[in-house]
DNA sequence: CTTGACCATCACATTTATGTGAACGTTTGA
DNA sequence: TCAAACGTTCACATAAATGTGATGGTCAAG
């Protein structure tokens, strides 16, 4: 497919994918007539670097980790070198930080929506 | 304290105190000589804006959600208007998608580290 | 009183992830 | 063949979170 279909299946705009592209986290085939040319895969691929983005993570990191999460499955082997292993794993490690940062901040939201909820059920006029 | 007590304590510069006051996520008092005084709250509170930025969260809607989260517990109540609870509340549900997200990424690190790590221990010389 | 460590404001720089538009080639269908 | 829809590159713009430096006020200790 080429990049306006790859847009509308991902909701990342051509510029994006161009962006994507240039930080090197994607590397579609090009056309005879220049265009690039994605197949199949590039969905979840895009899918995939716009969740790690909305993570936080930069481009930078996840240009280096995603090799490691994207291999077809059970084909995963040792072109990983020992700095990119050390490096997964702090990343996972800062990943695991932020996800209780954001899971306890998520509990306090909800602790007080479901407090503030209480209080209006028990407000005069609630019953009318 | 005043600005570069503060700064200590969190490991936030102080051009970034000061640009999260010009951002409305703190109000310090003024002494008479016009240096910024913050009492000790400010400490958590500067902490947990760092938490929200490093998970994303842009400071307009920190700013709008930190009234929520920082009532010295116990003092909570409607001073929330409806359309601040909805806020809130989809604001939470973005987080939740969110975390699951980095879960789903964090775990799939997790398990390429061990796997490698499991690839590694049978290789040949491991025993070495 | 001066020096050094603070504080203040203002302004300009930078990086990252995006948007927008110009200028121009390609493909496709009426 | 002509227009519409799509592709290309290049370049400038922007918002957010920070850094950096200039210029100057305040204050405590020597």
């Amino acid at each position: 497919m080429r990049i306006g279909e790859l847009s509308r299946l991902t909701g990342a705009s051509r510029r994006l994918l161009r962006y994507y592209e240039e930080q090197g986290l994607i590397v579609p085939d090009r056309g005879a007539n220049g265009y690039r040319e994605y197949d199949d895969r590039y969905v979840d691929r895009v899918n995939q670097i716009r969740g790690l983005l909305d993570a936080g993570l930069p481009t930078r990191i996840i240009k280096q980790i995603l090799p490691c999460l994207d291999k077809p499955r059970s084909i995963h082997f040792p072109d990983a070198t020992p700095e990119m292993l050390a490096l997964l794993a702090s990343e996972r490690d800062r990943l695991t930080e932020r996800i209780d940062v954001l899971i306890r901040n998520r509990d306090a939201m909800s602790e007080y929506l479901t407090e503030v909820a209480r209080c209006r059920a028990l407000e005069p006029g609630s019953s009318h």
